[in-house]
DNA sequence: ACAAAAGTGTTAATCTTACACCCATGT
DNA sequence: ACATGGGTGTAAGATTAACACTTTTGT
């Protein structure tokens, strides 16, 4: 059987970012070739003998070196067929997570050019690279009220404020500061450290971190993780 | 910029059916070719200048004839290099709903046959199909408790016993079926029609349906479907 | 002493759960 | 008259929502 068919395959990673109260996303600009100058998504063709994760992998490490604290296939854009007008593309978008602490992007070669941008002030994007974004950012807005994701992008220790922040920062909504360190407590995935910040002013706040571990037992006894509010 | 790769697209549909209190899935046989005798989703692979939908409609109407009352893209498979031992595809599975009176698949070619299966008594299955379906399955269950999608799966007018029963029978878990009617009908989504059907035994039912348009107006105003117990 | 952020409890309202008997029809 | 499935309400318990003052630190 012979399949006569010319469809290039790619993955491109939606690499969001949290620092500054602000909420980042990862884009990269190639310095020669077809995208001179345009801002677009890490990724790039996958290999004939490699997963389709091991393309963003392989991409998120060429192009950034950045380390992502979490990744999943998000959706395959498709339906746009002169999306690329080089030749039909598709490609399938991971979206991904990475810890504030983590955030300097140094690409591995000067072919490039890796940086972060608040998602309210994007540059102009390659392709449908924008409304590829849209559909990661309304998967994060989602997903944060029904997985414990916060706590990828922030640093392993955090504040309470950080994370409520963090909440209303994405979700774009007011919460109620009390109602909301209740309800994230009374999960029981949260500890308090023995550790205290010293921010510019105010009280010093005890630090929190997450524990994976006992989230993974509580999902297994049918532990659901949901914030309504907000 | 020339990009040497040799990766082939296909499509995948899920079709997921409802009838005699019992969910099901479509798939055919190849008569002729390499996948001779064995059971398979319905699909096919993706030409230069269709979108990954009309690939899969088109599929669903070469293979089934069957018109699906809901689609949605499910995941794209490609991380199992060898799924096709032929050569390396990805397939893009998408995932579909028909409601029950739709229920006679036609093969437009006569090489090919279109069956229904009980999801608890499926045949052995080509390639990493059975994953795909339990991942479909997976879907529907989620999807059932935060979507009026069990619609798509009964006739446009239904029995509040039927729709009771789908619940039931896909989450595979008892309903009240007092609280479960109060839930549903305090969506406000739902409308008695004048009909009553007469079953074989019992007091007659009155037959319901459900408002499409009610349903979006309310979704634009906020409103959330969640059917939480069960 | 004051500015800035952290920490903390109670009450009313709403939603969820559990539960059992009568009704309308066909045989 | 009985078998079959349809239809209905209430009360206890759990969850959510609304709300404001005190504490600790740095300056």
């Amino acid at each position: 059987m012979e399949i006569v068919q010319n469809i290039k395959v790619a993955v491109d990673a939606i690499v969001f970012g949290y620092s500054h109260n602000q909420l980042h996303i990862l884009l990269i600009k190639q310095k020669f070739g077809e995208l001179k100058n345009q801002w677009a998504l890490v990724g790039g063709f996958v290999k004939d003998s490699e997963t389709l994760q091991d393309a963003v992998n392989r991409e998120l490490q060429e192009e950034t070196g950045i380390e992502v604290s979490y990744l999943e296939q998000l959706y395959t854009f498709g339906d746009n067929i002169h999306r690329d007008p080089r030749f039909r593309v598709i490609t399938v978008a991971y979206f991904a997570l990475v810890n504030s602490t983590t955030l300097t992007p140094t690409p591995n070669t000067d072919a490039e050019e890796a940086q972060w941008f608040s998602i309210k002030n994007l540059p102009p994007l390659a392709f449908d690279h924008k409304e590829i974004i849209d559909v990661a950012y309304k998967r994060l807005q989602n997903k944060l009220t029904y997985q414990p994701i916060g706590f990828d992008l922030l640093p392993q220790e955090f504040l309470f404020s950080d994370l409520e922040n963090l909440y209303c920062t994405i979700l774009e909504k007011e919460i109620d500061r009390r109602n909301f360190r209740k309800k994230i407590l009374s999960f029981g995935v949260i500890e308090e450290t023995e550790i205290f910040s010293s921010k510019k002013s105010g009280r010093p706040a005890k630090l929190f971190k997450f524990n994976y571990q006992k989230y993974k037992d509580l999902i297994k006894e049918g532990f659901l993780f949901e914030i309504k509010f907000a």
